[in-house]
DNA sequence: CGACGATTTGAATAGGATCAATGGGAGTGG
DNA sequence: CCACTCCCATTGATCCTATTCAAATCGTCG
């Protein structure tokens, strides 16, 4: 383990106040590795032997039943994954596949485990994580749950347009088939949803997506903080 | 705060190893109350004061969105509830109305975040009861992303049917209507659905379900363990 | 250039929702 | 105790959303 890689996971707030030592021994047995894309990392029901961190690239986690998928979410970098699974040592509940070329480091979860039961300020780490994991699920869960495809797209592209910058202008950071699947729908669907939103000024080229009448897509949207974020 | 009561608290495994005194700080400010049927024990975006534990009766936690509302789960005793969002201290994620009168103990958010920068084990503790509570959304959220609404009431009866002891039959826990939202359809899609089920030997007589074709209807479920327990 | 997969569009189908009407209990008040 | 009311549950008819199947187009990569 290098010293610029223990950097990296110290930058994570899970780890950022966690004492040098124990840090030191949660890094026993890691490795980074470099994967191509495309390439599943686990699956579902395997035993959760490793903590991911995703350095660079980005990672989707998916689940399988009766023959039909689904993503569940998406891992962009730095970050975490399969952090709940780690911690209690059960199954991955799961899978999760490569979507770009990748860097991750895997830590055992066994050393998670340990750094947990040594280590309170990690165990209050977290717990404020996990909290987070939760907090994504259930507005995951409510979005679907309560809201339409083309809503459900609507407020994936308001996001969006705030983490980018409120710039009028976005870049899909996926494949339409992916983010099909992340918003519960078909690729098919997803293209009529775009054209759904065309009479709200939403403009698609290629990955590039253009806002021409916010105000009307907020309106159709209804985005809630509670599902959407501040 | 009754003798009686906090050994009622200790019952839960969140509880069960805390230091005598520690538990004792936590119900400091605690009391218990009863509610009546149908009342709302706080909405969505609420600042979180309160963990939740129900004593008797039952709880359900929904969500509202765009003029339509959806059960996220259903709370029976004894069990805390929105433990996350005491953890951390921001809004109830959720809304939580009585569905029955029930038995309510509620502990000032303030002493269970101070309880886990205090407590080692409680925070371990926590660790281990909010990724049971993640992956119970998680598999909530497959179940909706990835089954038909048959096919999740097929799975929630063998579910409940392993729950009451494997007996033929089952009593629906809840009124139907709240059944059918929990599972995230209509009434009368459930009431659709039920009738769908007929063929597959599943008798409905009122909040009674008999089972007369287990394997059949087990066919046509799939239950995954990753999505239906064990 | 050629092949393959992603995306889009069209048509037909299926799964759920909505609207409407009826029956069935549980609880209330006379 | 009975009539009344209200809400839940069921059933039918219809509408709407999303899926499926099919085909054409576009892009990318070898």
């Amino acid at each position: 383990m290098r010293e610029s890689q223990k950097e990296i996971v110290r930058s994570l707030s899970l780890f950022s106040s966690m004492m040098e030592e124990n840090l030191d021994a949660i890094l026993v047995g890691s490795f980074l590795q470099r994967f191509p894309a495309s390439v599943v990392l686990f699956s579902e029901s395997d035993p959760a032997d490793f903590l991911y961190i995703l350095i660079n690239g980005q990672v989707e986690l998916f689940a399988n039943a009766n023959n039909r998928e689904g993503t569940m979410t998406l891992i962009r970098p730095i970050a975490t994954f399969v952090l709940a699974s780690a911690l209690v040592g059960d199954a991955y509940q799961m899978s999760a596949r490569t979507l770009e070329s990748s860097q991750i480091l895997m830590i055992p979860a066994e050393n998670i485990r340990a750094a947990m039961r040594k280590d309170k300020n990690f165990a209050q780490k977290s717990v404020l994580e996990l909290a987070a994991c939760y907090h994504g699920v259930v507005r995951a869960y409510k979005s679907i749950k309560l809201r339409t495809a083309v809503e459900r797209l609507a407020n994936y592209l308001l996001v969006q347009h705030r983490r980018q910058g409120e710039k009028g202008v976005i870049t899909l950071p996926v494949e339409k088939r992916i983010l099909a699947s992340m918003l519960g729908m078909r690729p098919e669907n997803l293209s009529r949803a775009f054209a759904t939103l065309k009479p709200y000024g939403v403009a698609v080229e290629g990955t590039d997506v253009r806002f021409q009448k916010l105000n009307d897509l907020q309106t159709l949207a209804k985005p809630l903080e509670s599902i959407d974020g501040p």
